[in-house]
DNA sequence: AGTCAAAATGGTTGCGCTATCATTTTATCT
DNA sequence: AGATAAAATGATAGCGCAACCATTTTGACT
């Protein structure tokens, strides 16, 4: 197996200087359609292909971006990064990713691996970072884009909604149906989540009639298993008076939903369920779950476009974008 | 905004030269404790970050695994995704992912735009790639290791199961339930829901007595609601006979399920459904999901074990390794 | 103290490419 | 045809780092 072919190699066969391969194929405009046929031939017969590393280090531009989301398995960012990939496509960038399991000490020797690629614009999921992630990220001088929810002091770029406000708006839509003993079911509790809480929590404060929440909340992660854990938890926790359950996920409703059926309590007859991020499933389960839906896929895309757009140095400071939710009212309430 | 510190930089704050600097972020045990702190003190204190193509092109390792998967929107290979995060990250390095949305066309560009990255190893979904993208393959010289199926030939490493033998069974697990008007329900069309289906079709012919079967397919991609429409699709071409459906994912499976709900049948005494992929929705919906289990997380990390203990230039042929799979009985059969 | 091996540190060079500038060729006009 | 501009092509240098080899320092032993 011989080495690699180098732009030498292609100029050779192809009877041209190497700068020239190297411009048929970042530049192919700038080079006379005879040559860039030669070339572009020489390049296919011997399987040429060019080295990204110096291209990078000559050109000072990786064509990388970075993004960092809390969990892979989550489908909610999987949703977003495809967002993130097909605008990326648009734009001839490799994506390089990370995860950093909802832990902001990982999230932080991530950017430090992943700044190292000198990615041109950098993708992070919250706003939750450590003080030298920060620093680290500002001293690059890279476009950023926090992503999911907003931000008072954000880095750089920031696109979301607010959770809390929707946390809110989904409380007094059960309030606003006559539920009086709401249930907030948690998992993991990362920022987001703990927000939803807070507006949960809100909401009920500021309700003029008496009411009654209860709160069971785990730092396990979510599951559609553990959804059905929570609401034995709750009906316990509430010695089985709690008519409404808030579920701070999809996952979590879907469980708690399939355990009403073996507990023998009717949707939403015996009690309501709610939940949040608008999965497929929650509107085909019988009966079909209120849930808030966000546009997930397009802020990945405009995150990209963001980046892109922002790379023109101009250190005005840009308003955080708010995408909005809509509650997606159905039977279950 | 000064521009990024170098390895100089570095040097010049901590009092050594830049080769040192080099080697305490390399390989730290060749440095006195006392110099080391130093650098580190240095590296931390004005941020500095390793040019990773600088690094990539001198070094001639870039650290990164290249990952081509056929669909970020199916779980499937987010799990397979997820063993091969956890395994990267032992080895530290990084992982440049690319979906090819099931087409060898797409495929083969994004093998020649990440072998550009020069990965150290290569990982690919399927065995169903394009002449040249195999040539480009092979002359890279890297360990290379396709997912999920089995080949005859495979370009050099390979770890999966058999879904043609899958179909096969998980049909006769039908058969031996008394089913004899059964139905194949198949979205995308992708060779492995191909070979599932071939499954299907030769343990039908192989069986003894004699039995119906209903085929759908469509090459839209799976979601659940498209398991609704597939199932009325072959209870309209079954006219009602149809007694059990192979959906070749549980995605269908469970939009089965729902709409059986709708259309007032019976899980299992009307109609029978299994599934693939044993996703964990499966196992609590009611009544709960037939499926076709496989180990995909121990996949992925089991293909960057691979590839890393292939770098060592072995080129002696290694046989497929074969991760097997298991059906998993339940109430809706 | 003197010898030698081993460990620690440094200097030089080149990885493969593209930015920059210099040069040559081609096209356009009077 | 000659003058000028514009397009096409080429030569050179350097991006930031680590491999390689040279040198210095340290430690272990007689």
């Amino acid at each position: 197996m011989n080495k690699k072919p180098n732009l030498k190699d292609v100029a050779k066969v192809a009877g041209v200087s190497a700068i020239t391969v190297s411009r048929v194929l970042s530049n192919p405009d700038k080079v006379s359609e005879k040559l860039r046929t030669k070339v572009e031939q020489a390049v296919h017969e011997i399987g040429y292909i060019r080295n990204h590393a110096a291209s990078a280090l000559a050109s000072r531009r990786s064509g990388v971006i970075a993004v960092i989301i809390p969990s892979l398995s989550n489908i909610v960012f999987n949703d977003v990064l495809q967002g993130i990939y097909s605008a990326v496509k648009q734009h001839h960038l490799q994506v390089v990713l990370g995860d950093c399991h909802y832990s902001p000490l990982e999230e932080e020797k991530l950017i430090a691996t992943l700044l190292s690629q000198s990615p041109e614009g950098f993708i992070l999921t919250g706003t939750d970072q450590t003080d030298y992630a920060r620093k680290l990220l500002q001293q690059s001088g890279i476009p950023i884009v926090q992503l999911m929810e907003l931000s008072d002091c954000p880095i750089d770029m920031n696109i979301g909604f607010s959770h809390f406000n929707a946390g809110v708006d989904i409380t007094n839509h059960l309030l606003q149906k006559g539920y009086r003993k709401l249930g907030f079911l948690g998992a993991r509790m990362d920022t987001r989540t703990q927000q939803r809480l807070a507006g949960f929590k809100k909401a009920i404060a500021d309700f003029k009639q008496p009411c009654q929440s209860y709160v069971v909340t785990t730092t396990q992660s979510s599951s559609i298993r553990l959804g059905g854990q929570l609401l034995q938890a709750v009906m316990a926790e509430s010695q089985g008076q709690c008519d409404a359950v808030f579920c701070c996920n999809d996952d979590l409703a879907l469980g708690a939903l399939f355990e009403t059926k073996r507990m023998n309590l009717k949707v939403p007859a015996d009690i309501a369920i709610c939940g949040f991020n608008d999965l497929e499933a929650s509107a085909l389960v019988e009966p079909a779950i209120t849930s808030v839906a966000s546009p997930r896929y397009e802020m990945g895309q405009q995150a990209v476009e963001l980046l892109m757009t922002a790379s023109g140095k101009d250190k005005t400071h840009k308003p955080p974008i708010d995408v909005g939710y809509r509650i997606v009212e159905r039977a279950s309430t």
